[in-house]
DNA sequence: AAGAATGCCAACCGCCAGAGG
DNA sequence: TCCTCTGGCGGTTGGCATTCT
């Protein structure tokens, strides 16, 4: 089966957009709403496809869009929730209003990915890169190294105090959190790492959670898959959530091979906020 | 001064998931 | 249950601007 093209490519214009399409495009929004974007060109009278109109207004028209170049503390929250987002975009921007995913995603391809390399950092994993085939697997150069353990020691007081905004952070955006949004902050985080360690974990961010580590049989409904992640089961209860890692993405080679039984459970006591509906996608 | 290399970013492409018939 | 449509997302590209040689 072959999927039919967004739009009828004869006909319609591509490149970049003149102003007097832009202020077509501005005006109908303006007066009508987008309503349905495949439809959109052809009542506002633009030879575009809906997808290019789409693009255009969501990446540069809309009113609410913050032009300019970012400033610090921007660039350092965008760092920041690389970290724990990974390459997801528009999981990032919606937590830096009036900027864009596109915008974002080229301000991490064009400056900050470099920036980091330059320092010594992977851009990946937010962790001083090493020379291949060294067992002690050293930073490349000592300069480079005190960058590195410099970057490295600031990333890690920073993550300290986003653990201490996790749970605000969570409640004030209840429609962007999902259960895989939110494991991958724990798991990403000191309580993921120290589960991960095999060491008991104490989770309290502003007291509204606590986490354990345990031992359990019973799984009760499997919510999530996720390999990559490096847990492989998440179950969740009426006032508790369980993860287990499996054997996959242990955080040093066979560190978890037999921790397939062990799980760790956060159990929830949102002081005030028991509605954990925004954990549900 | 001019051609080459690099940087930058708007725009495009292809894939995916959800909604609805 | 299957299929199609639609919007959203992340990766990539193209072309202009700037810097380098």
């Amino acid at each position: 089966m072959v999927r039919a093209p967004c739009c009828e490519k004869t006909g319609l214009k591509r490149g970049p957009w003149a102003q007097e399409e832009d202020d077509i495009l501005i005006d109908y929004i303006t007066k009508h709403g987008h309503g349905s974007w495949r439809s959109l060109p052809k009542h506002a009278g633009l030879l575009r496809c809906g997808k290019s109109c789409r693009l255009r207004w969501t990446n540069y028209l809309r009113p609410d869009i913050k032009r300019g170049p970012f400033t610090p503390e921007e660039e350092k929250l965008v760092i920041q929730l690389h970290a724990i987002l990974g390459n997801r975009w528009a999981a990032i921007a919606a937590q830096l209003p009036g900027r864009t995913d596109n915008e974002i995603k080229n301000l991490w391809n064009t400056h900050l990915r470099k920036r980091l390399t330059s320092m010594g950092i992977d851009p990946q994993t937010h962790e001083p890169f090493y020379l291949e085939g060294s067992s002690k697997r050293l930073p490349a150069s000592p300069s480079t190294r005190h960058m590195a353990q410099w970057e490295s020691a600031r990333l890690e007081a920073e993550a300290r105090l986003s653990m201490e905004s996790l749970s605000s952070w969570l409640l004030k955006s209840p429609n962007k959190v999902t259960n895989t949004d939110y494991f991958l902050r724990v798991w990403n985080s000191e309580v993921g790492e120290s589960f991960r360690k095999g060491k008991p974990v104490c989770f309290s961010p502003a007291s509204h959670a606590t986490a354990t580590s345990s031992t359990t049989t019973e799984m009760g409904t499997k919510l999530e898959h996720e390999p990559d992640s490096g847990f492989s089961c998440v179950t969740m209860k009426d006032d508790h959530i369980t993860f287990s890692p499996g054997v996959t993405n242990p955080s040093s080679p066979g560190e978890m091979e037999d921790s397939s039984d062990t799980v760790l459970q956060l159990f929830f006591n949102f002081n005030g906020h028991n509605d954990m509906s925004f954990l549900e996608d």
